[in-house]
DNA sequence: GATGAATGAGCATTCATTCAT
DNA sequence: TATGAATGAATGCTCATTCAT
């Protein structure tokens, strides 16, 4: 029941997340769609179109998620659990594309390349915010808050390169135990926060 | 007076970082180091051979300045705090090199691929038993040993893909702040851990 | 009020007169005519019948014309005259058509060139007539009649090349002219020749 | 004796005269040249850089001759008579090569057409110079000089197209023709003119 | 050491064409 | 009529690698 365009979009996710970008040939793609090469043109542009495409398409969820995550909590410490929780989620469910998101940017060229920084330095901007909110109120005691964001962000994205769903941590745990770790990276008190984030846990939009 | 051989070294460490292995190619490689790309096959084996040879000798600096981590301290919280300034400090002043380790293996045929990945989990091993005798010994408190060694594993590695030593915050301070910020991530006392971890940081093997 | 059909007979008259025959993809004739690529297909073979169709038709035209023009005179000036003008005419008010025919017959498959040669041949055996016929009523005098009905019939297709139509010559005034230099060429007297000649210029016909 | 550099270079003479640019593979240039078509970038850069090579080397070498034709001869008559024996010598002995630069420029992309054309309208400007000055001499009498200008190329240029060694007329005699046909067409008077150019006929410059 | 010459295999992409709808 | 889907073959060009000099 899948079409011959997302045949060809999960053939490519699946290959630049294993293979990456430059290690994934046109044929490897078409064999992996079920399709003949000159085929493939069809459901793409370039090769690199098909990959801009991807990255965008991911990038835009998270951004969408990310948006209704700032609408729903006003607190940093609540905001700062479900974007964790949000970004550990997201990084477990969808390894391939978050790991050729994070992986492949150095393979667009220039001009692509910007666009695609863009949209990703638009969801770091929530991080920077709600962390200099959480420094703000008090909640977070940090020596540098871009230190710990790049931190924060890099110990989360990991969670693509490692998470297995059939492994000993389920996922929602997984994302629990992340928040926790956050908000003691940040110096939170976590006592009531990671109670307090729990509470409106259920509200974490799916990045689905 | 840098040698031929040193100037193909460099040449591919810098061009497998910035475009990865499968987007570096031989006359690349061959104008970078100032050879033709014939000449470059008297200092190296295959393409592959070469980017083996730079995992290797990467990861092997890094088990043995970890080896004398461990032979110099004893407690976990100082054992911890020396790993994390030796993974930081060593991916801020190599960021070629860690990239490439931390980002290519998957570029590496099955056989190659295990033996580099022996390594690298031999290095892991060393933190895996730091933590375990810090859980032992009730100076750390985490849900799950093996999460939180990938979360700071990961943060710590992502040093290397934005430290600028031209940036804000000196490498010497960055080390240290990661420091802080894994003994909170691990949920040990920072009142006094930090305070004895820099006890003996002048201690700290340098991995150069 | 044009139909597809002749849509496409002008894009591919444009295209294979700009780019040549194999320089026009079949995409790029379909876009110009306004069909998809197989679409084409409802108004034509092969992209190489398409290229032979044109070329017959327009020298068909010419030779229908030719033929015209032997009927209506009887002497060798008068219908060299004649000839030129046609060929001059025709070359200047389609030179698509006449570049296609005199440019890309490289591009036919043996038979199918052949073919096309023969029509050409045929056209060519009138002007080989006439000067034969000059000859021989002592109104021309060259040294060889092969080189210089070549010369001349180069000569005159080569307006195709550059006649613009808004340029200083006028289409008429230059078949005039073209009708001069041409019986110059032939060693004919030009002092009652072309006088001659332009007494019957009327009735050339057109080889609309 | 001959290096492959000069193989890759007749070969695509040869191809490129015979089936055009776009009718010609790389692989069928390999192959006339004893190649594999990866050695065959040894010799060059991309195609249309090797049939710029050709079309310059062709022209360079007509506008070298032309330069000394014009030095070497003071009245247009015999100026005239030496540029129609050298342009009709060099499309005869180098046909292919003539044939590339006179059907080809269409196939360059705009900046290396706008080169070509530029050497070509350089050594028209000299044909342009003679005719004029044949006009203001007394020595040519034509309606319009452009006219004639562009007349006599194509007359001429045409030679490359069907001249044939071993043929009734040998080369000689035909250039020495095409001269006569050329001053008659300018309205010379052709019964001193052409002995006054026969006489310094020894001296035009071979375009070899 | 160093390299020009050479290549088989492969690259991403386009070709003209067919066919079911 | 018209076209989306499909493809085998070909396109120009680059790949990593070898080897005689």
């Amino acid at each position: 029941m899948t079409s011959s365009g997302e045949r060809v979009r999960v053939a490519a996710l699946e290959l630049f997340a294993e293979r990456g970008f430059h290690g994934t040939g046109i044929r490897q793609l078409a064999e992996r769609a079920g399709l003949s090469s000159a085929s493939l043109y069809h459901y793409m542009g370039t090769k690199e179109d098909l990959l801009v495409e991807l990255m965008r398409t991911s990038l835009e969820r998270l951004l969408d998620a990310t948006a209704e995550v700032l609408a729903t909590h006003d607190d940093a410490v609540p905001r700062l659990t479900a974007l964790v929780r949000l970004h550990v989620t997201s990084h477990a469910e969808r390894p391939l594309e978050t790991r050729v998101v994070d992986d492949e940017v150095h393979a667009l060229s220039p001009q692509r390349r910007a666009d695609v920084v863009a949209l990703r330095d638009r969801y770091e901007a929530a991080w920077r915010e709600v962390i200099d909110q959480g420094l703000a109120e008090g909640a977070f005691r940090v020596e540098s808050a871009g230190v710990a964001r790049r931190a924060l962000l890099e110990m989360c994205s990991g969670v693509a390169r490692w998470f297995d769903p059939a492994g000993p941590t389920a996922l929602p745990a997984l994302a629990e135990q992340y928040a926790l770790l956050a908000l003691r990276l940040l110096g939170a008190d976590t006592r009531t926060a990671a109670a307090g984030a729990r509470r409106v846990g259920d509200d974490t939009p799916s990045p689905v």
